[in-house]
DNA sequence: TTGACATGCAACCGTTAGGTTGCATATTCT
DNA sequence: AGAATATGCAACCTAACGGTTGCATGTCAA
């Protein structure tokens, strides 16, 4: 879980994710063309994302293929996202009543 | 949207954000007791999460308080996760049919 | 078989991130 | 007013990160 929040805290990483969702399994050299940096770079993103489960490798002769995996997007998306997004009006009122009641304080103390 | 990504990426800081979920509108002091690193340290990581709006503060006296702000996490789901979400089993079937693909090539050339 | 092509591996380098220590500031309590 | 409490600010350190260069390896094509 760790790994695939380290993986998509780069933009470059992300921008490799979304020209995979673009066009899938592409070759290394393909996904080189849209950033600007050198092969090795792109590979070690590439490792990373590999690492984080996000991207599926499979070589066919020289060339390596890099397809999307979306499941570690979506386990994020049970076991963190979905659980904030249940709170997520209750969490926003929370702050409101704080606010109304730092404010009634303030009120109260003054002249 | 990068600052929201940086800001997750950091185990210590998901805690907080955890924390935060359990007991909304907590002290600095507060949160420091869960986690075992100096007060400052702490101060820099809820820096960032403020920094991506993840976090918003109110000054109550000498204390601090934080409150959690899920409109972030909303977006990152609406903008990123419902985005792959959408070609999750074709990114899936992709995957699938490249893998029988190359298979099938190694199957000719055996022998 | 030789040359071009696609990729891997390893060493190196500057910058950033996560953490510490030390001291300053503002608020509350007695 | 003075002490204790809650927090801020700044300098500093180490390790990790993002990137580079140079060379090695394996595959395709003439």
């Amino acid at each position: 879980m760790d790994a695939v929040f380290k993986a998509l805290a780069d933009p470059s990483r992300r921008s490799l994710l979304d020209q995979l969702h673009k066009s899938n399994g592409q070759t290394l050299g393909g996904l080189c063309e849209h950033l600007d940096m050198t092969r090795q770079a792109v590979t070690k993103h590439l490792g990373l994302l590999e690492t984080a489960n996000l991207v599926v490798t499979v070589w066919r002769g020289r060339e390596k293929l890099h397809y999307l995996n979306p499941v570690p997007l979506h386990e994020i998306y049970e076991r963190w996202i979905e659980k904030y997004e249940r709170h997520r009006l209750e969490a926003l009122s929370d702050l409101k009543k704080g606010l109304e009641k730092i404010k009634k304080e303030n009120d109260h103390g003054k002249d």
